[in-house]
DNA sequence: ATAGATGCAAATATTTTGCCGCCAG
DNA sequence: CTGGCGGCAAAATATTTGCATCTAT
């Protein structure tokens, strides 16, 4: 019963520049909210993106399509995105300072282990963790609708250099 | 400016003003680790502590003990907290803005499950949450010295509410 | 046409740092 | 005594907001 590490397949995206494809522009689409040139641009960024991504690293890569995406707009889209539940925040145990880092939403939650010497990032998914979920939503009779897991540890690599010198 | 509710019963320390009590004072000294006034006072507070308390909560209490405590101090010693693995970290999902929380590492680590809407935080234990880790453990074959688990959806009190005005 | 989005600059909020005098050990 | 610590102010980061303009629908 363990799972092992986790491969997120982006679902197979193109690069078209700003069409109307994607999931995130789909769903946005089907709530009636508009779509600007510079949304579909940072959806299309979160849709193709194959792991958790922050805020200068999501204007980098729209700004490569479009540079005329502002940073401001990646707050607020982001902002949007989160209000509508389809991007996950993490800080990844503040590893890199206070920095946040945004995914979309899988099929899936996942746990993410971050090394705390050399910050490598990996991804867990578990059934334990789902039945985790069911049991807080149980005890606490409520939907869980957000959930946010990060653990931390020296990872293999790291454990030699540990030894000699203990911390960072 | 805080969030509400927990209960956390702390190990049962009484309100002495600033002696070489309590279990933060005691695992610094061992430690070797120079204590100030104002150190014991903070450390103090953090003992005390029935919940997570952000960055001005601390400083707050920690003035009213002795007014001479610094929030460039609290900082710092929260930071050799984190750094000793004395303390947790949580954000508790963004609800409050981008304050962060700090409280003692108890002897077990607990779940804060938070409501979406009210900002109500409670706790919980489970041991699949244990077993969960375990895993993780064994199947990246590292040790899992830090772990912070935040859920939230809309409880029990707040539903009806929610029904009439769906979103913030 | 028009509600809502964007850009820009400026305001906030939060945390970190440099420097110097002071105190715990 | 002395090296680490705390206070203060200023810097560095990170995020939000006001307002005029533009644009998707």
């Amino acid at each position: 019963m363990s799972a092992s590490p986790t491969h997120r397949v982006s679902s197979g995206e193109r690069i078209n520049s700003a069409e109307t494809t994607g999931h995130l522009q789909k769903t946005l689409r089907e709530k009636g909210i508009r779509l600007t040139r510079q949304r579909r641009v940072i959806l299309e960024v979160m849709d193709n993106a194959e792991q958790h991504l922050d805020v200068d690293q999501i204007l980098e890569r729209a700004q490569k399509m479009d540079p005329a995406v502002h940073l401001v707009t990646v707050y607020r889209t982001i902002d949007l995105l989160k209000r509508e539940g389809l991007i996950d925040e993490l800080d990844l145990l503040h590893l890199r300072g206070d920095r946040h880092y945004y995914e979309t939403h899988g099929p899936r939650d996942h746990i993410h282990v971050a090394c705390l010497r050399c910050g490598k990032v990996r991804e867990f998914e578990s059934r334990l963790y789902e039945q985790l979920k069911e049991q807080i939503a149980r005890d606490f009779d409520m939907q869980v609708t957000v959930s946010r897991t990060e653990v931390g540890g020296i990872c293999n690599d790291c454990l030699p250099h540990e030894k000699k010198s203990p911390r960072q």
